[in-house]
DNA sequence: GCAGTTGATGACAGCGCTGTCTCACCAACT
DNA sequence: AGTTGGTGAGACAGCGCTGTCATCAACTGC
C-alpha cells in the first residue's frame, strides 16, 4: 500500500480511503491512486483489514459434504448473496463423527468469519450451545432450531401438498417409503411423514403402519427390498409417496422391473425436484434449496450488520407440486391386483 | 491471548509457541497454557497469524458452480486433504461471464490464499497469464494446461476403452453423442471423442460422421432428437456411446420410450459413473472426482511447501469400463432393424 | 571452578492495514 | 480584515499475532 502510494504522491491513508470508496477523496487524487494500484496490481489484504476492523469479511458454513444435491445448489444460491455483499464463502467439511468433534472442540470458525451457517446436522444441545459461545451470529439450515435463527422448507405442508395431489387423484391405499441411515444428515424425515399422515388423516383415511417403509437413500437393493413388501400386502398401494426422489426414482425402477406399470398400475411421487425428477418425469414436491442458500445468506448478514436483531426469526419456504407423468388415477376396476404383472 | 499468557503466567510468546507446537515449552508450562486457553476458549486468529507468517493457512478454489456432481465431489476430496493438512477452503463461485470478468480484474485471492485451484474453465491466454501474476501457486483441476500443474483424468484412453468394451460385444454400428453448450464449463468433450474414434480405427472401422451427435447436456428433448435421428440413419446403430452418464440416460429413456430395447436392440454407455448410473445400472466409464480432488490438494499444497517444486508436474488419473446391464452383444441377425419397435 | 553450551522464557518490533485526530486550506461569512 | 466552518489530506497508534534477539538458569567438561 506505500508502494501504491508513493506512486499516486498521496500518504497510505488516502490510498485506503480510496480503495474503500470512501467520500472524502477528491476526484483527481482519486483516479492517480486507482490508476497507480492497477499498476502495481495491488489488492488489499482482507487479513490485514480484518484486524483493525474485526470483521473478517467472510461467512464460514459448515456442511456435511458438498457431493450432495441439496448442499450444492444451497450453496450456489448463498454464494451469490454473499458476493454481492462483497463477502467470501469458507467451507468446512464434516463428513464423519471424528470431524464433528473435533470441530465443535476447536471451533475453528472463531474470530475467522463474521458468520456461520449450519447445513442440516441433528445438533446435540451441547453442540448449539457450544456454536452460541462463538460470539458470532449462526444460522440454521434445513433444521429448527429453537430460539435460533434457522431457514428450512415447510416439509409438513410439502408432504401434504404431494399426498393430497394423490387423494386428488383418487388414491386410497398410499404408501410412503421413508429414508433411514443419513448419518447425522438430517433430511426432515419426521416432518414429511407428519405431512403424509395428516392428509391421509384429512381424508378420512386410516393410518396403515403396513404402508410406510423404509430404505438407505440411493440404494437399489433396499428400495427393491421396500417394494416387495409393498406389493406383497393383502391389499397393496395404488401410489407410493417417496420421502426424497432418488428413493421415488428407485422404487418407479424396482416396480417396471416387475413389470408393474407406472404410473397405470402404481402411481409414484417424490420429494426434492432434483435433476432426475426431471428425467424421470417424476411427479414431485418441489423445494429449492438455491432459494434457502439465498434466504440463509440474507439472514446472516443482516444478523452481521445488526447484531441486536431478531436471532429468533425463523424464515420457512414454501413447496408447491409438480404433477408429471409418474402418477395417474388409480386402475379402474379398484379390485386387489392380486397379480401385478401383466404386459399391455 | 495476552488473557491466556496472563492466567497461565507466562508470556504471550510461550502462548504462542505453546498453540503452535512448537518444542521448546517444558511439559507443566505447555499444561498450563492448554489449560487457560480451554477455559478462556481462546483460539489464535488465523488473519493476524497471516500477517506476520505471510501464510493464510487457506486454499482458494474458482468453480463453475457447486451444484454439480463432479465439482462437489472433488470438492470434497480436496476438503479432507485440506483438513488433513490443517488448511482452510475458500470457494468463489463463478456462474456467469460477467462475475468471471469480475473475478480476473481483481484477483481477489491475492494475498488471501496460500494457493488457488481453479475448476474446469477454459481459461483464455490472458487469464491464464493473469493468474500467473498472482505470485502464489495455481492448480488447473480438470483441464490441461501447458506449462502449468493440472490434474485431470485421462478421457482420451477412458473413451477408448469404453468404446472398445462396445466393440468386443461385438458391435460395428456405434454412434456417440456429444454434449455441447455448457458454457465455459470445460467438459472435456474433444478427449472424449478422441478417444471413440481412436477406439473405431483401432478396429479398422470407419469414422462415419453420422454417428456423432449433439445435444445439450441433461436436456431431455435435445437427447430425443438426438435418438431420433440415430434410428432414423439407413443403417442405425446397435450401440450408443454417450460423453456423460446424464447423457446415456436421457438416450435410455427415449430409447425405451420408442419401445426400443436396451441393451436388447441397442446397448448404451456412458462416461462418468455418476450415482444415476448405478440407478440405471448403466455401464460406463468411471473416473473418481474426489481422487481428483484429493491429487489436486496435494499438489497444491506441495507447492505451497516448496515454492521451488515442479511446476510443470501434470497429474493424469486412470479411468476404468464398469460393466453392467445397459450393454450387451448386438441384436443376432445384425439385419438394418428398418422397424426397430417390436416387444418381447 | 569457570568458560562454554544448552534449553526455556521474555521483550519487542513489526506484519499491512484502518480509524482517529490533526492540520492546512479556502470560501463565506460578520 | 478577521472569523468561522467545511473539506481534503497526512500522521500515527494499534489491531493480534510471530520471529528474532536477549536473558538467564542449569548444566557440561576440562
Amino acid at each position: 500500500m506505500a508502494d501504491v502510494a508513493e506512486r499516486a504522491g498521496v500518504s497510505t491513508s488516502t490510498v485506503s480511503r480510496t480503495l474503500r470508496g470512501l467520500s472524502t477523496v477528491s476526484p483527481e487524487v482519486r483516479a492517480r491512486v486507482e490508476r497507480a494500484a492497477r499498476e502495481l496490481n495491488f489488492a488489499v489484504s482482507r487479513h490485514a483489514a480484518s484486524l483493525v476492523t474485526g470483521r473478517t469479511c467472510s461467512v464460514a458454513v459448515l456442511v456435511p459434504t458438498l457431493s450432495s444435491w441439496f448442499v450444492g445448489s444451497a450453496l450456489s444460491g448463498l454464494a451469490l448473496v454473499l458476493r454481492a455483499a462483497g463477502m467470501e464463502l469458507t467451507v468446512y467439511v464434516i463428513p464423519g463423527m471424528a470431524e464433528r468433534t473435533a470441530f465443535f472442540e476447536h471451533l475453528p470458525a472463531r474470530r475467522n468469519a463474521d458468520a456461520l451457517l449450519v447445513f442440516s446436522f441433528d445438533l446435540t444441545e451441547e453442540e448449539t450451545a457450544r456454536l452460541d459461545s462463538l460470539g458470532m451470529p449462526v444460522v440454521y439450515v434445513s433444521q429448527h432450531v429453537d430460539g435460533r435463527p434457522s431457514v428450512y422448507v415447510d416439509d409438513v405442508a410439502g408432504a401434504l401438498r404431494g399426498t393430497r395431489h394423490l387423494l386428488n387423484l383418487g388414491h386410497r391405499r398410499i404408501a410412503y417409503v421413508r429414508t433411514v441411515g443419513t448419518g447425522g444428515f438430517s433430511f426432515s424425515s419426521q416432518e414429511r411423514l407428519v405431512g403424509y399422515r395428516q392428509a391421509l388423516t384429512e381424508a378420512g383415511l386410516p393410518l396403515d403402519d403396513e404402508l410406510v417403509v423404509a430404505t438407505p437413500a440411493g440404494d437399489k437393493r433396499g428400495a427393491a427390498e421396500a417394494v416387495g413388501r409393498l406389493l406383497g400386502l393383502r391389499e397393496p398401494p395404488t401410489a407410493v409417496f417417496a420421502e426424497q426422489d432418488e428413493v421415488a426414482v428407485a422404487v418407479i425402477w424396482t416396480l417396471r422391473a416387475t413389470r408393474v406399470e407406472v404410473p397405470g398400475q402404481v402411481s409414484v411421487a417424490g420429494f426434492d425436484d432434483q435433476p432426475v425428477a426431471q428425467w424421470f418425469d417424476l411427479t414431485t414436491v418441489a423445494q429449492s434449496p438455491s432459494a434457502i442458500g439465498r434466504e440463509a445468506g440474507a439472514l446472516a448478514l443482516a444478523l452481521v450488520n445488526d447484531p441486536g436483531g431478531d436471532r429468533r426469526r425463523h424464515v420457512v419456504l414454501p413447496t408447491h407440486v409438480i404433477p408429471r407423468t409418474t402418477t395417474a388415477p388409480p386402475p379402474a376396476p379398484r379390485s386387489a391386483p392380486e397379480e401385478p404383472a401383466r404386459l399391455p
